[in-house]
This record gives structure tokens, sequence and C-alpha cells, in this order.
DNA sequence: ATCTAAGCGCAGACCACACGTTCCT
DNA sequence: CAAGGAACGTGTGGTCTGCGCTTAG
């Protein structure tokens, strides 16, 4: 879904998006978030709440988000599984990749109208408090934070584990969780919580995307819940990949505090104890979080973790191409890998030698 | 309303081995 | 410092298996 160099207008790079996102009209510094069809603008958040909260007019002009995927058109589409707004162009291109993002459901975007950064919607401080703030990002920057970013008022000694890793690596959960559904149900709460301090320290598990259910997939009694979400998966008609999402969410709301506490308590969890006979792993002192992000820092990590869900790809990426055709051809028994004979080693070296002298190459490794 | 069994779908494990990477001489 | 070899780690696909969820009885 790599977006192309287009050339239809709007100026490069600025503020705190993507070096290709379109700059804002007015001030011609922060990247864009809203189109005003009435203007004919792309407004970033700042001059979108300055100019339509001027007067009852102005604050009636239909706004949309701009495409969270390219930033430089209006978007047609709501991606519901993704929380994100698509043009048309970009949620034909994601949502084409393969079979998972096809089943996403997406409904046709709605403009925006009235003030959508005033108090009667989200607390302002909340929603537009932050310099340069980037309201279509609020979403990505609540599911984010909420999943990175521990309330530091209720250090929450359960968090340590799951999510011990340094920020990026609850970026790429969360990025791994793809569905972002559970964002509307924490988005109340969540624009009330922006003042994050502590962030998990660094674990020595992977550096790799870890999906968490693998983590406990040994405890006993594990109570999977799946952040309070109803996700109506085999009602929307995808539950094969809610499912797998839920699979890849759920953890152990008790063995596990993964979600901020506080996000927690809102959530009425039931399951607030771990089951008898199950050890609670987080029942240790809590570890101290000693890195607290600044705005910037904040920000910054943010902005990766929303530049690696844009080119997040679900199909499986062929790093070597030499390999998969040694492992199309090797023998198998029962779909597991065989040791060949020597005869299949003759058969190979002739075809490879045959190969070699008919073409002139070998097989090279297409990367 | 609750329980149980059956059915279904999905994720992960498994295997051998060529190739890439790292380390050492 | 460069070159060569050894050792180790990685990646690849089809099938099986276990688990969780849904549905029917």
């Amino acid at each position: 879904m790599m977006k192309e160099e287009s050339s239809d207008g709007g100026g490069r790079g600025g503020g705190a998006s993507n070096s290709w996102a379109r700059v804002c009209d007015t001030c011609r510094s922060a990247a864009c978030t809203v189109y005003c069809k009435a203007d004919m603008a792309y407004l970033c958040s700042s001059c979108d709440a300055k100019i339509h909260a001027a007067n009852r007019v102005a604050s009636r002009h239909e706004r949309v988000f701009v495409c969270e995927a390219c930033e430089r058109v209006p978007a047609a589409f709501l991606c519901k599984a993704d929380a994100a707004s698509l043009c048309a162009a970009c949620d034909a291109d994601i949502h084409s990749a393969n079979p998972l993002a096809r089943r996403h459901q997406r409904v046709p975007i709605l403009p925006i109208s009235g003030s959508v950064y005033g108090p009667s919607g989200v607390a302002e401080e909340g929603f537009m408090g932050r310099e340069g703030g980037e309201n279509e990002d609020d979403d990505d920057d609540d599911e984010a934070a909420s999943w990175l970013l521990i309330n530091p008022t209720k250090n929450n000694n359960n968090t340590n584990f799951l999510f011990g890793g340094e920020v990026d690596e609850y970026l790429d959960l969360v990025d791994y969780n793809g569905e972002n559904q559970y964002v509307d149900h924490y988005n109340h709460h969540h624009q009330q919580q922006q003042q994050f301090s502590h962030v998990p320290q660094k674990n020595h598990m992977s550096d790799s995307i870890v999906p968490v259910q693998y983590q406990f997939k040994d405890q006993q009694n594990q109570q999977s819940f799946q952040l309070g979400l109803e996700y109506e998966s085999s009602k929307a008609g995808y539950s094969s990949y809610n499912g797998s999402i839920s699979h890849s969410v759920s953890v152990s709301s008790t063995d596990v505090g993964v979600v901020p506490e506080s996000t927690m308590s809102d959530m009425s969890m039931s399951h607030s104890r771990p089951p008898k006979g199950t050890i609670d792993l987080f029942s240790g002192p809590p570890i101290q979080m000693p890195l607290q992000l600044t705005p910037i820092d904040r920000e910054a990590r943010v902005l990766r973790y929303r530049e690696k869900k844009k080119t997040r790809k679900f199909e499986k990426t062929i790093r070597y191409a030499s390999r998969k055709a040694y492992a199309e051809t090797r023998p198998r028994i029962k779909g597991r890998f065989a040791k060949r004979t020597d005869v299949e080693i003759e058969v190979d070296q002739m075809f490879s030698t045959t190969l070699i002298t008919d073409t002139g190459y070998g097989i090279v490794p297409s990367f």
C-alpha cells in the first residue's frame, strides 16, 4: 500500500507528520487532518479548531478526516477493524491485500460538523490539547497510549510482565493486534487520560512481536478476556478474523494487568482475581518504570506506531525466494520435511546441472 | 437456564536443509 | 586488513494437532 509520490498539490513534509503528508492549507506547517468541504481546504487540527470554532456558521462546515493512510485526500470509508479513516484508493489497496483484510467491515465515513474539539465532544484538553494535535490520530494515540502507557498514578504491578517491553514493543503489540475495535470502548476514558509519563521497561523476551496469548499459553485456568469488548464477531460476519484477533488480544485478565488499571476498572472487569490454583505472576513488587516520556517522545512514538500501522502487511512475505523454491521441491512426509534419499539427491543434482547448462544460470536468490 | 458433545476454524508445531551471517584463523 | 573456512542460525511449506468458540440437543 505504498503511496506514490503524487503531484496533486499540497506541500510535503511539515509538522509532526509524515514527510509526504499534505500540509495544512492555512498554517502551511502542520500536517492536515481534516478536509473542509465548504472551504475546500485541508486543515490541521489546530487550524480546524480555530477556524471552525470561530462562529456558528463556520462550525457547521462539514469536514471529513483525511485518509489516515495517504494523508492526502479526504477519507471515504471508516474501517471499523482498523479504526481508520481511509480514502477509496487506500481502502481498496489495504483491504484487497489479503482475505483477512477483506473481511474488515467498513462504513462510509460521515462528515463532521460542529466542533469536534469542544467540550460536547471530548474534553478539549484531551482531544486537542497537545501541540500539533492530530485529531484523527487520537484514536491511534489513545490506542497506543492505552496500551503503552500506564497510568502513573496507579502503577499497576500487573503490567510489567506482559508489557515489560519497551514502548516500541508495545506498539508492535498493538500493531500486531491489528484490530482496534477496542478503541471506541476506550476512547472516552483515555481521552481524559492523556498524561502518561511511564512506560514499561524493556524486557528480554524477544525483538519481535509475540502474541499475548502465546506467552500465557501454558497457564492453566487462563481466562481470556477481550478487553471488555463485544466483538460481535460472529454476528458481524468476520468471525475468523476476529477470532484470530481475539486470540491475539486475549490475555489472562486475571493474571496480567495488560490494560492500564484505570481502564480495567472502568471496564467493570468481572475477572479481577486470579482463579484459585493459579500462580499470580504479578503479585510481586512492582517494577519501577523510570522512563518518563516527554510530549515529544510520546509524539514520536505514536507517530512511529502509526507509521508501522500504515505499512503493516498481513500477507506472508517471502524473504528468500530460493528457500521457498527449495521448500516446495523438498520431499515431505505428512507435510513435514523429510530426508532426501540418495536417489532424490542425484536426481536433483542432475536437474540442477541441466538447468545450469541449459540456461546458463543457477538459482539465484531473488530479493 | 445450564450442561455436554459435536463441529468448525485457526494458530502453532513439526520436519530437513540450503543459505545467510558471524566468528575465527 | 582481506580472504577463506567453520559453525551456527534462519527461513521455507504442507500437514497435523490442540485449543477455543459456536451450535445443537
